[in-house]
DNA sequence: GGATATTGCTCAGTATGCTGACTATCAGTA
DNA sequence: TACTGATAGTCAGCATACTGAGCAATATCC
């Protein structure tokens, strides 16, 4: 049997892993109580107002399902604010507070040290290689999850 | 902002994420319902045969409490079986059953062609080179999360 | 215009993965 | 031996992720 260091899969699982203790690490060491997915979703919500649900679910590859606790818990934290859309009742707009807008400010030099932290074992050129070939690797592979990335016009 | 696709904690999760789908739908086609999660749990139990969990764990980088649950599922499903050890009371002693061990032969090459699947969008060369990356990354960074591997004699 | 299909969102259920707490047991030491 | 600390496992609680189902609203096609 092939060992585990050999499986792709494996690989990808831990990486993630370390990835997640590091980003949580790192932000509350900075005083603040933000996952990597809450942190993702409110940064594309500042820089796509007023988007809807499914739109911010295709541009950071979350699930539809996902996103409705994830944004219950930003709307809870006094992060972001959900209101119905006036052009098509079944959606919901949403926007960030300037509660929000300041936490992303302050929380920004941490979420930075964690992708330093989660790459210190390379070199810049090797981080920079990993990178290009995750980025590959995961174009080849968008349409096989349930959550493809979209390339959306807001 | 720094786009998602230069921070290496999203890519770790697209790529994760993908390797999970693809890892599910080469095995239901195989006819089989196994997570990644428990195939590695259960290959490990058959290549160690009578470790305890928190061995396992160590192993395949798992956490702890999550180990319990997982075995729970795999003694449901008759494929592992939990003894209390007679060396240490406190300690599971696991097993793989016959049915087990047939699941693990017939499932493997679905096991395979998922790794194959989620790299399809690189050249051999690369493959490698990212798994290289991955595995370095991974070994800098392995104390920084709960679960860490752990290299043990059994 | 009306039937049909699609879309936006939510919900119930299941499986990781973690934190923190707890029990039972074991190991080391005074 | 009694005390102290560490260890194996479980549990409650929370946050992703997904499947599949369902509702309401919109879009499309005849």
């Amino acid at each position: 049997m092939k060992d585990n260091n050999d499986m792709p899969g494996h690989l990808a699982r831990r990486f993630q892993q370390i990835a997640v203790a590091v980003f949580l690490a790192e932000v509350e060491d900075a005083g603040f109580d933000l996952t990597p997915v809450q942190y993702a979703a409110l940064a594309t919500i500042k820089a796509n107002p007023g988007l809807d649900q499914v739109t911010l679910a295709g541009l950071i590859a979350y699930d539809r399902t996902t996103i409705t606790g994830v944004i219950d818990r930003l709307v809870q934290k006094g992060l972001a604010e959900r209101h119905p859309s006036s052009r098509d009742r079944r959606a919901r707009e949403l926007q960030i507070t300037d509660e929000g807008r300041r936490t992303l400010r302050k929380i920004t030099p941490a979420v930075e040290s964690a992708q330093r932290i989660m790459l210190r074992g390379l070199s810049a050129k090797e981080a920079e290689e990993l990178m290009r070939l995750l980025r590959k690797a995961i174009a080849a592979g968008n349409e096989l999850s349930r959550a493809p990335l979209r390339d959306v016009q807001v």
